[in-house]
DNA sequence: AATGTTTATCGTAATATTGCAATAAAGAGA
DNA sequence: TCTCTTTATTGCAATATTACGATAAACATT
C-alpha cells in the first residue's frame, strides 16, 4: 500500500489530478506566475528568483515540464521555459465547467 | 529537509497551492465530480461509489474539507458533503486570469 | 439494551515528495 | 585548452502522502 491506485480511476481524472499535482506546490505556483509576469517565455534567471537551491528549482521545473504545464527547449546558449497554453486552457475550462454546472444547481 | 518551505512564498501562492493539492489526486477529483454530478450536496453513499476502503475515502474527504473545497455538516442522521462554491470560484478565476494574461502576450 | 449502519480516527506499512550538497554536462568566452 | 556560467542529475536524509485493517463514535432500528 501507499501508492496511488491510478488504475481505478478514469484517464481524465488521472490527467487532471496530474496537472493539478504539478501546480500543488507554492514554488511551482511561483514559477508559473513568474513565467507569466516576465515574458511567458524566459531563458535563464528562474533560479535567482526563487528562495530555493538550484537543484531544487531544477527538480520543480522538471515536474512542471513532465506534467505538460511548461515547455523547455534549448535555445542556442540557454534553456528557455515557456508556459504551455494548451495545458492552462484545459485547467481553465475544467474549472469553468465545474462552476457553471454548480451554479445551475441549488443547495 | 524534506518539508515544504511555505514561509518563503506569498500567502496567495500558498493558498492556491493548498487548494490545488487538495484536488491533486484522482480519488479527490472523482469525489468532487461525483458531488457535482449527483446533487452537489449528498448525504451518504460516497464510500460505495469509490474503489477505495472506507477509511481511505474518509481521509480524502477530510483533506478536501481542510482545504475548503467541500463542506461537511451533520444533518440529523447522516453527514452531508457539499461543494464549496467560493473555493471553486477562486480556482476558476485564477486560471481564467492566468489564461487571459497569457493570451495577451506573444511567444 | 442489543444490533446494524455510517463515518471518523488510530496505527502502521509502503511509497512519494521535498530539499540540498556534490557532481556532471554543455556551451561561452578568454 | 582552461575557466566560467548555467542547468541537470545523483544520492541521501527528512518529511508527507496513500492505503487499509482495526477500532471507536454516533445514531437508527429492532
Amino acid at each position: 500500500m501507499g501508492a496511488t491506485k491510478s488504475d481505478q480511476f478514469s484517464d481524465q481524472q488521472n490527467e487532471m489530478a496530474m496537472m493539478l499535482k504539478a501546480l500543488a506546490h507554492p514554488a511551482r505556483v511561483a514559477i508559473v506566475e513568474y513565467l507569466l509576469k516576465v515574458e511567458s517565455c524566459i531563458c535563464g534567471g528562474i533560479v535567482d528568483h526563487l528562495p530555493l537551491a538550484q537543484a531544487t528549482v531544477s527538480q520543480h521545473l522538471r515536474e512542471l515540464k513532465n506534467a505538460g504545464v511548461i515547455q523547455g527547449s534549448v535555445e542556442g546558449t540557454a534553456i528557455c521555459y515557456c508556459l504551455n497554453e494548451k495545458a492552462l486552457g484545459k485547467l481553465k475550462n475544467y474549472f469553468g465547467k465545474l462552476e457553471s454546472k454548480l451554479k445551475s444547481k441549488c443547495c
